[in-house]
DNA sequence: TAGTAATATTGCAATATTACAATAATATAT
DNA sequence: ATATATTATTGTAATATTGCAATATTACTA
């Protein structure tokens, strides 16, 4: 019982949910903003700006990266997140596919 | 602590978010399909098309409603489930206002 | 007004997510 | 190599989500 009953659906429900998920959390979406809006890629203040701690924030980046939707130099002092475009083109690809298609109206 | 901080984010991550969590789950993207997908709105057997429990998928229904995206005539014996193509659109605007915000490309 | 057929609500259990403190790991600079 | 500055990982607690059984509600019909 529970949650979690993932092995009846499609994979396409599947992973149009698990791009989803990927937006669902304010943080999320704000890291994303706030990396897309620095293009001197300085992204170690992000703590400081959505005011989550460290180790959150981390946790949301790998959530993002996990998704493909990070580049850049991950490591050492001098590191960089960036966007990963065009994996965000195909996750607005997902969406708009599947808008057009439910796009329908019966009453 | 724990979960739930949404009180620090900016209105407009928290409404994309809150779009982007109705899609989070695989059971309501077969849903919306599934009822898009039969224009005679007889979605009674959504149970047995999705394979879960009745009051589970009346909750589904009830997030997808809250949000705005159902129509239709929802009381009685002879009900019938449609998508609100008019907050449908207004979703996809959403989130594709997002992706063109945030397809930067800084590495 | 019962009876029927459908969905909604409630209560509860299991899983998932979110958040942070403490710690580990990594790369740079001295 | 050691210190420093940064991010990643681990452990733990709290909240949220998911799912179903049991029950309530709702509208239609005879």
């Amino acid at each position: 019982m529970g949650a979690s009953k993932i092995n009846i659906h499609s994979q396409k429900a599947i992973d149009i949910a698990q791009v989803a998920k990927v937006f669902a959390h304010p943080a999320r979406v704000a890291i994303l903003e706030y990396i897309s809006n620095h293009k001197d890629c300085i992204c170690g203040d992000l703590v400081d700006e959505i005011g989550l701690s460290q180790p959150t924030i981390s946790q949301h980046l790998q959530v993002i990266n996990k998704a493909g939707l990070l580049k850049g130099n991950f490591k050492g002092k001098s590191l960089c997140y960036c966007i990963n475009t065009k994996r965000l083109l195909q996750f607005q690809t997902i969406f708009n596919s599947f808008f057009s298609q439910t796009n329908n109206n019966c009453c």
